[in-house]
DNA sequence: ATCTAATCTTTAGTATGCGAATCATTTTAA
DNA sequence: TTAAAATGATTCGCATACTAAAGATTAGAT
């Protein structure tokens, strides 16, 4: 097997694992990861317009526009349309939104972050100029790739379903 | 900022610029990543039961079950009834399912791929042993955090729809 | 002043992805 | 032999997540 198999391999693990984290975080707290990250985003910053919450926790804006109606649905947040600028839509905490983000666990595994604040410094580290290399590597693929067609022909045989 | 936050961070930019991938990868081949590698798998396996795909590309039975009805429905797998256990569904490839594996790219980013392997050897290695070493550390995380709450009272805070 | 381009958010549509519940079947045990 | 347990797949309900397009509003240019 070919090394960048195996990170890849390593790297669907890695998304699983926060995945089913997730899952685990909801059924004890009642939130998920995004969600908790979202409501974490938004008491670090104040009030702040749902698209620089989209940047910092790096998600596509839609995303959180449906996170946060869920959110606000709960009655941890609370949607404010901007009186200086009525396209933005300010975030706010509400009381007993504050109180979750205080009580709150850590977003990502608490046990992950315990493990790897064990690890010795040159590790930690390694590890991050690692995942970051990794990530700039994909993202500038990403960037890259995205005008290239290259596949010709597997749509000949779909049924074109997929057109929008 | 911490170093392991730091961690986190990347880890979520990776996890997006995958998403973002396979969708181009569907604009373009009209298949998804997670649809390309359970064709692959099943390619690989030749005539195999949905758990035994499932287990092969790391996702739950359900899952795959749903991604072989779209697949089913372009007519690039069929689903045949086991004779011997019939509780078994097997899964086959059609012609074009073949023609469209044969044709397709890698199911994750290819021009990740190249500039991977332009990368001296032992920067190869260090990121492989980098990214093995945090999928450890998370798994090994969701076990031994499972069976502990380590939240109490967030739930308090919510309305309950949760709750199934 | 008004038309146009840019900006911000939401909506619509599609695809993952999971656990839990359900259904059909097979195996095991009484 | 037949009732109970286990197994394999599907269905259901929910939550992410994306892009594209629509809606609303503002800013800029003529």
């Amino acid at each position: 097997m070919k090394r960048v198999d195996e990170v890849l391999v390593s790297l669907r693990r890695i998304i699983r694992a926060t995945d089913i984290h997730s899952k685990q975080l909801s059924k004890h707290s009642g939130l998920t990861s995004p969600q908790l990250l979202i409501l974490m985003a938004i008491s670090k910053l104040g009030d702040v317009t749902i698209g620089t919450v989209a940047k910092d926790v790096n998600l596509s804006q839609a995303t959180v526009t449906t996170i946060l109606d869920r959110l606000e649905k709960r009655n941890l947040v609370r949607r404010v349309r901007s009186e200086v600028d009525r396209r933005r839509v300010h975030a706010q905490l509400t009381e007993e939104g504050n109180k979750v983000v205080e009580d709150a666990p850590s977003p990502l595994q608490e046990s992950f972050v315990e493990k790897f604040d064990q690890l010795p410094e040159w590790e930690q580290t390694m590890l991050l100029s690692s995942v970051q290399k990794l990530a700039e590597l994909m993202q500038a693929s990403n960037i890259d790739a995205s005008p290239v067609l290259y596949v010709g022909d597997v749509t000949h045989h779909l049924t074109g379903t997929q057109g929008r």
